[in-house]
Formats: C-alpha cells, sequence, structure tokens
DNA sequence: AATAGTATCTTGCAAGGCAAGGTACCGTGT
DNA sequence: ACACGGTACCTTGCCTTGCAAGATACTATT
C-alpha cells in the first residue's frame, strides 16, 4: 500500500501540488514556480526538471501561446493519467499526514 | 520563516517524528525503526547516520543498557535543545501541511 | 543603448533515504 | 554441539532530487 511513502514525500509532495494547481487549469512552468516559492518555499531551479520528469511520466503535456510579455509560454495541461496520479497521490498524503498526527499525539 | 520548506520536509519530517517519540520516552534506535517502519515506510538503513546527525546536533543524548535479548541497547534521550527543536519543528510542519491544504484546496 | 522584467532551461553541488551487507549476541530446535 | 532465526548494532555505495547560480532570449521602459 504505502511502497515507500518517504520517497513518496520527496518525490511527491511537490508533483502533487503542481498537478492541483493544473487541475484547476492549464498554468506555465514559471508561473506555478512563482504560487510555490510563496506557498511552500520552492526554488525556481526546481521546477523545470520536476515538469520535464512529470512529462516524461506522461503526466502533463504541453503547448506553446504567445504571451506578449516576453518569451512564449509553454502551458502544461493535466493528462487523464496525471489526473488519476493526483487521486492516488492525495490519499498518499493524506495517509502520511494521519500517520504524522498520530505519531505527533495529541500535540496538535 | 520559512527558509526552505522543502528541504525542511527532506531533514525535517523524519528527524521531527523521531524526537516525538523520544518525547514519550527514552528508546533505542532499532525499536524506533520498527515503529516508523511501521508507521511511514522508513527503512533501516535510515536510522542509524539519523541518529548520529541528531546526536552530533545536541538534540539527543545516549547511554548503553543491557537487554538480555541480543547486544545491549544504545538508548537515547530528548535533550533540551532537542525538545526545543521539536517544538519549532512541529510547528513548521503545520505550517507546511496547512500550505499544502490550501493548495490542494477543497479536494480534500 | 541599457536596464529590468518575463520566461525558458542547464550545470554542479550537497544532502539524505535506501538496499544490501557485515558483526555480534542470545535462545530454541535438532 | 551446532545451526538457525531474532535482536541489535553499524557501514558502504547508489540514486534521486532540491537548490543556487548562471545562460539565453524576448519585450517594454528609461
Amino acid at each position: 500500500m504505502v511502497e515507500s511513502l518517504q520517497i513518496q514525500l520527496k518525490k511527491g509532495v511537490l508533483e502533487m501540488c503542481v498537478l492541483a494547481l493544473l487541475s484547476k487549469g492549464d498554468n506555465y512552468a514559471y508561473d506555478i514556480a512563482s504560487r510555490m516559492a510563496e506557498a511552500v518555499g520552492m526554488g525556481e531551479g526546481t521546477i523545470y526538471p520536476l515538469m520535464r520528469r512529470m512529462q516524461n511520466d506522461g503526466l502533463v503535456s504541453t503547448y506553446l501561446q504567445e504571451s506578449g510579455s516576453g518569451p512564449p509560454r509553454k502551458y502544461y495541461k493535466l493528462t487523464k493519467s496525471g489526473a488519476q496520479a493526483l487521486k492516488s497521490q492525495i490519499s498518499d498524503w493524506q495517509a502520511f499526514e494521519a500517520a504524522v498526527r498520530k505519531i505527533l499525539g495529541e500535540v496538535t
């Protein structure tokens, strides 16, 4: 069930967040990075390798679009496989969150 | 405030859990590893480097005790600095958890 | 022209989780 | 007596990955 939740954390938490953002609408890396930087302190250098990985895994597809304010943007769009991955990662995340809460006890 | 929450996650989540376990009583690595393996799928090979790191950081102190069922156990005990670290890591964790929840939106 | 902002991507570094293996002690079964 | 499995310690080497820094290039403002 869990496989290896720790690696899941490393590999999955940022990925999950990106998938969640994309589930609300197509977006491009630079903007995703800005939001994630604000939310969880992710660096910009992290996003591009991550997006390529996700594309290689078939979770997202891309298309170019002019922006008028800089170079053309590469928009990312969730695939069906990506939406599925999002679901399963959310449930993994929730299981992990629950496990941590249990370990922490009633400190919460 | 956040510094770098992603690295905080990697470096900190397991550490935080171990600190939390120790806050409920002294324990030895093998048992900690077993509990963590069950809870979040951590491998045994992870615990010993982690414990040494924590000791180097002054978060825990150690003492030996005979067990009668195998080699003597090296018990770890939370230091004051460790208890402090636990508190701050819990609040970091909660902030991170909240940020993720916000990103996920009402999918939860 | 020069700068600043938007937006893409690459490279090199360092941290750390994991699998696998090694050591050693103890009790049980044959 | 001896092998085995469980307890408990620890090390080594691989691989992933997050990050800082820098490179590229287009547009608009000064």
